[in-house]
DNA sequence: TATTAGAATGTTAGCGTTAACATTAACAGA
DNA sequence: TCTGTTAATGTTAACGCTAACATTCTAATA
């Protein structure tokens, strides 16, 4: 039966050792500036009484702070998981620990979300959004801690970007598309959910211009919405409706091509025979199932160790000029296309 | 070109507004405890200034915390992913925030996660694992924090507990196989990953008793590793080879499942004719990709909303008494089975 | 008019830690 | 012997905030 029982403080451990609190600091913080013999003395007092340090105190004290904070729209689902692992992993080894929050697609969860954050005064914020309310825009620029925006590169940002051009790799992937002779390429995906889609929009735009006639194939409702199966279904059924002769779908998700997918099974069509199949981001079902998707690959992961390379370079340091890392993609030829 | 700038403080508030720093605390906490007048002066000042509270101070000052920690093994392909997503909706509410790492089923990593967080000082942790090692279990029982074990109900445990009956549902799921006429049941996963794999195993094995003639089709490797389709998709082809005449599969995941459908496929069997495949989890991907898995579903946002409660409820309270949340499964029967 | 209650605001101390400076002891070199 | 240097440890004052108690003022009540 625990009752309220106080946290054993720096104070009870000083106590015990028979020293200052000081030195109980030292033997945590740089254990080489104390001598052995207290040291140990020390060491076995922490672990008799069972001290946690009770880092949020150090940080007010030392004004810095071991804390990062990452919001995505969602996890289920989400290409950003593994970004988001990443980013778990390489924090883990500075001693620094993740602040996360599921934006859920809104600009005004965002800003909230992003508001508590600063509370916690982090050491860098880690966004997948790109677009912001003003207000948020505003809080960023001067909270005065570095912001990594992931999985773009925009052209002018007064953030550091870890990420890759989705336009050219939206283009380069239909351009491939159009290297293995498809002709009638249509585009499924609601480009207005993130400016990453809209980008993968415009690369596809480009390529059909360069490579085709110039013709785009692409169901534009101005619903906003996750760009999950669902949607991908729906968006193959009216694009084959309205242009039958569409030979490739260039999906600007890999969920979107799931969806292609089996809508195409439902509809008699073979893939990638009477129309070929591309997807985008290689999420790891596509290369498990015998899905064998076509596909572009993000180095997700990589992505976020990244992301928090960035932050943990600036501990301390005011670095603020905004860097760029472009982590690039690559295009994965399957079985759909 | 930012600088060194220093971070606002309430302080700097209170000489804007021309109050106490008491005052700027109780506009930002008990505003109806402030004179209109004074309220507003002080909340122009927050504006001019873009003051945000320095939240660790706070917590400091008042000993309370509005963090939660989280815990689960990886993200990618996870089923925790709605329960994260759950409990960072209802952390939202009560302005709480996540703190979250993955484990990636290393116990040591576990160790360490759950340490470095409890440096915060969190109003509660949530965990997945199950299985902690001695100094987990040591760091957990005396911490004083309430701790919530999510997706399975140990018999017992001294932490809280939401989730369900991993052997009910996993003798469901199988019960349910044979109501349909099905004889020859195997099992696929690795039960030795995690308990809950262990109990559906058991689950699968007590129906086997129940209601064929008890004996066990597993491929029983000991190699620990994650369920993931490759997994699924070996122990498929394997469990065929030494039982040919095998007519259902349960799996212990969807993940496993997708593997073993595409094995089947693979082999050229016909899914549910020659052999019936069922899942458990109801990932999304198996609703929304023609899939149609017969699956096992199971509330996993609501769990996390579910331990988010807990956790809440005992804000400032020592309410020391483990609760027990069984949200329940619920067989979903598709074209698999 | 004196008393009291309550609303509004302020003062002081402390949460648990660390930075910065201070002290002490031991010992080497002049 | 005296000075200087270094290693080991300690003291004091923050960090930014809030709890607890204190004060002031207004207005209602006796």
């Amino acid at each position: 039966m625990k009752e309220f029982r106080r946290w054993v403080t720096m104070a009870d451990v000083a106590e015990r050792a028979n020293v200052s609190m000081i030195t109980v600091s030292r033997v945590i913080r740089t254990p080489d500036k104390v001598a052995s013999e207290t040291r140990a003395r020390v060491q076995s007092a922490i672990k008799d009484l069972g001290y946690v340090p009770n880092e949020g105190a150090g940080d007010l004290s030392s004004q810095q702070n071991r804390t990062v904070g990452a919001l995505i729209p969602t996890l289920t689902g989400s290409a950003f998981t593994s970004t988001i692992d990443g980013l778990s992993t390489r924090l883990r080894l500075a001693q620094h620990q993740l602040l996360f929050a599921c934006t859920d697609y809104s600009s005004d969860k965002e800003e909230d979300f992003i508001a508590t954050m600063l509370r916690r005064r982090p050491a860098g914020l880690v966004l997948t959004s790109g677009t912001h309310t003003r207000e948020t825009k505003a809080l960023l620029d001067h909270c005065g801690i570095p912001v990594v925006e992931v999985w773009e590169l925009p052209e002018v940002s007064t953030h550091h970007a870890v990420g890759f051009s989705n336009h050219d790799a939206g283009f380069a992937m239909v351009e491939y598309l159009y290297g293995l002779s498809y002709q009638r390429i249509g585009f499924i995906g609601n480009a207005l959910t993130s400016n990453r889609s809209q980008q993968r929009l415009y690369g596809y735009e480009a390529a059909c211009r360069q490579y085709g006639n110039g013709q785009i194939r692409r169901i534009s409702d101005n619903k906003k919405g996750p760009n999950n199966s669902k949607r991908g279904a729906q968006e193959f059924e009216a694009l084959l409706a309205k242009w039958p002769d569409t030979d490739a779908v260039f999906c600007a998700s890999d969920t979107l091509a799931l969806g292609a997918l089996s809508q195409a099974q439902r509809m008699g069509l073979s893939v990638p025979d009477d129309i070929a199949v591309a997807g985008f981001g290689d999420f790891e079902f596509s290369d498990e199932y015998g899905l064998d998707l076509t596909t572009v690959r993000v180095p997700g992961f990589q992505i976020g160790e990244f992301a928090a390379q960035l932050i943990l370079n600036q501990d301390g340091v005011a670095r603020h000029v905004p860097q760029k890392i472009d982590v690039g993609y690559e295009i994965v030829r399957r079985r759909t296309a």
